[in-house]
RNA sequence: GGGACCGUAGUUCAGUUGGUUAGAACGCCGGCCUGUCAAGCCGGAGGUCGCGAGUUCGAGUCUCGUCGGUCCCGCCA
């Protein structure tokens, strides 16, 4: 092998005339009989490299067998190329290395599928082979930013006095939240440890330690099911803070946001960033994480609708509406697509009317008389050749449809401009949600989130009214983190878990650790966890989570590379006491 | 747990109303070619139509089941 003496992505004008080794693959061969073109290729960049029968010592017919993805050493002089040879797409393209030496390090067997181009092959061949996918550029670059990321987290957080600290991956199975995977013990039999779905009593534990400034870039396991943006193990940036309230920690988190954005793509966020209570996001947008990318907002229409004829929306809860401007271009199968698109979110149906001459036609139009048209129309703001959307229904079901629904008019219209970012806190979330199939609340951000202060002496008379001091970051519709101000007295982390159903003796055996470590001096505390895969998706601009991570799993969570899960020997299973239910 | 879409050559796809020998492009193999950059030209090999049943004189095509992939609802922070 020679040595490299410079990458493939190196060399320009200025190394004319000097000798020099280069490592790396086959790109692409451009046979000409006596000459032969290859770009030879590594994470750098590529460069072409000649062979000319006159030129070339070692033996001509060896080189024209070279085919793709063969590994080769090359020694040989860098030359300017001719004039009209420039290749102006390269950033080496204004130079060629004249080959005088060349070694092939590996020859490659028949590819699977063509390796430059990424829609060569479905998704589950290039993961078979992911080791080859991951040669393309554009994983190579995701993962690049990936590093990068992962940099710019660090070098900001420590710079801030976090102190970066490793929590067990082999922990104690909890409930609440996600299903756990759980990890049989050899040394205990019958006992499992479990992954954690988050560090998050470890992180609090730190805050009574002492730590006031923690974080981690952490892995994350949960057992559920998965989605383009989900993964069953994942990474967080973990961070926890003491004797803090709300205002710190954006003021801090936003700061850490605005530095990786900046550092990784040169993207200047706003300072500060704007917030929204739960209410109004699900209320103005239907969504407790809206893309703030565009103006297109939910309208409640319940008022006109009463006055209408149509009876369909007089018992509804709650009647709301968007406007699409210029929609009545929406043909009758745009329509019925829509319309199908938002049963998928539960509504029973999708009502509209188009604006023509300062007339409301067709849809359900007709239920509604000329004054009433007028009104709705100066009230809505609508122009003629607009399109409204009425959806009635219970509040919870209608505002999540219409949310939906405003996200894909705006995919649909080229709204959503991928070049912009739009940060938004959510806060004032309710504590609980009640639960229909289990008959009890649950924690709607998880049980150790801090209700509002004024709200603590609702916690027993109206549990469903509590809003908690939890908070998410959304970024483009993509909730990229989310924490609150945990709860640090014991009695009312007592009280929490009461309200969740759990006994005493329950809360003491899962969680009496924590209560008991409340009990020794807690410092005020909160934090948040950012999903660092969905930020390396808006910093790529993928949108899919396994093209941004070196290894990932499919929807069903099996990893085709290496197979797993798999089976394991009887004997591995004996060990650990393990015997299996029969399969009906 | 539920829904939608997909599975045909190494790969991406086409394949009519169920009808003779299942096609194309790229890749692969062989040949020609000294300035290409998705090189070009000529020739060749390559198929258990995911798997299993069923309907039928006859199934890539229709039905059921199953395996795998993707996306969504539920679930998940």
């Amino acid at each position: 092998m020679f040595k490299r003496t410079h990458t493939c992505g190196e060399l320009r004008k200025e190394h004319i005339g000097e000798s020099v080794s280069l490592n790396g693959w086959v790109n692409t061969v451009r046979l000409h009989g006596q000459v032969i073109f290859i770009d030879l290729r590594d994470r750098y960049g590529k460069t072409q490299i000649v062979f000319n029968s006159e030129d070339y010592d070692g033996d001509f017919d060896t080189i024209k067998k070279l085919s793709m993805e063969d590994v080769l050493s090359i020694k040989g002089k860098v030359q300017s190329r001719g004039e009209n040879a420039v290749n102006p797409d390269m950033p080496t393209g204004e130079i060629e290395v004249i080959v005088e030496a060349m070694e092939l390090l590996s020859e490659t067997a028949p590819l699977p599928f063509v390796i430059t181009n990424r829609d060569s092959a479905l998704e589950d061949l290039r993961l078979k082979y992911r080791y080859l996918e991951l040669r393309t550029d554009e994983l190579q670059h995701n993962i690049i930013t990936r590093h990068k990321t992962y940099q710019a987290v660090r070098s900001y957080l420590s710079d801030q006095d976090f102190v970066e600290i490793e929590t067990p991956i082999l922990m104690k199975s909890t409930p609440e939240g996600a299903r756990d995977f759980l990890v049989p013990s050899r040394l205990h039999n019958g006992k499992f440890y479990a992954l954690p779905q988050s560090p998050q009593i470890y992180k609090q534990i730190l805050m009574l330690s002492g730590f006031d400034r923690y974080f981690q870039i952490v892995k994350c396991f949960r057992d559920e099911d998965f989605r383009a943006d989900r993964q069953p193990e994942f990474t967080q940036i973990d961070i926890e803070m003491s004797f803090v309230d709300e205002e710190d920690i954006f003021t801090n988190m936003e700061g850490m946001t605005r530095h990786v954005f900046k550092e990784v793509i040169g993207e200047d966020l706003p300072d500060p960033f704007p917030r929204l209570t739960y209410a109004e996001a699900m209320s103005k947008y239907g969504s407790d994480k809206p893309d703030m990318r565009f103006e297109l907002f939910l309208q409640d229409v319940k008022e006109f609708t009463d006055k209408s004829d149509f009876n369909a929306f007089k018992s509804a809860e709650c009647v709301k509406a968007i406007i699409v401007s210029d929609g009545a271009k929406y043909s009758r199968k745009i329509i019925d697509e829509l319309t199908e698109f938002v049963k998928t979110y539960k509504a029973k149906g999708l009502a509209w009317m188009k604006t023509e001459n300062g007339q409301l036609t067709g849809g359900i139009s007709k239920f509604f008389d000329d004054s009433l048209q007028k009104e709705i129309i100066k009230s809505s703001g609508m122009n003629d050749g607009d399109i409204i959307f009425l959806i009635g229904d219970e509040r919870s079901i209608v505002e999540p449809a219409l949310g939906a629904l405003r996200v894909e008019i705006a995919r649909r219209e080229g709204l959503t401009d991928p070049n912009m970012y739009k940060p938004v806190w959510v806060t004032s979330f309710p504590m609980f949600k009640f639960d229909e199939k289990e008959k009890r609340f649950m924690a709607m951000h998880h049980p150790f989130t801090a209700p509002r202060v004024e709200d603590i002496d609702k916690l027993e008379s109206d549990p469903a009214a509590v809003l908690s001091r939890g908070y998410d970051l959304t970024l483009n519709g993509h909730e990229i983190a989310g924490g609150s101000i945990r709860i640090h007295s014991p009695d009312i982390q007592k009280k929490a878990f009461s309200l969740l159903g759990l006994s005493l003796d329950e809360a003491e055996e899962k969680f009496g650790f924590l209560v008991e470590a409340l009990t020794y001096g807690a410092p005020p505390h909160g934090g948040i966890a950012f999903g660092f895969d969905r930020l390396v998706m808006l910093l790529t601009g993928s949108n899919n989570i396994r093209d941004v991570i070196a290894f990932p799993k499919t929807t069903s969570a099996l990893s085709l590379m290496d197979g797993s899960p798999d089976t394991v020997s009887k004997e591995q299973l004996d060990e650990l006491g393990i015997l299996f239910k029969k399969k009906k």
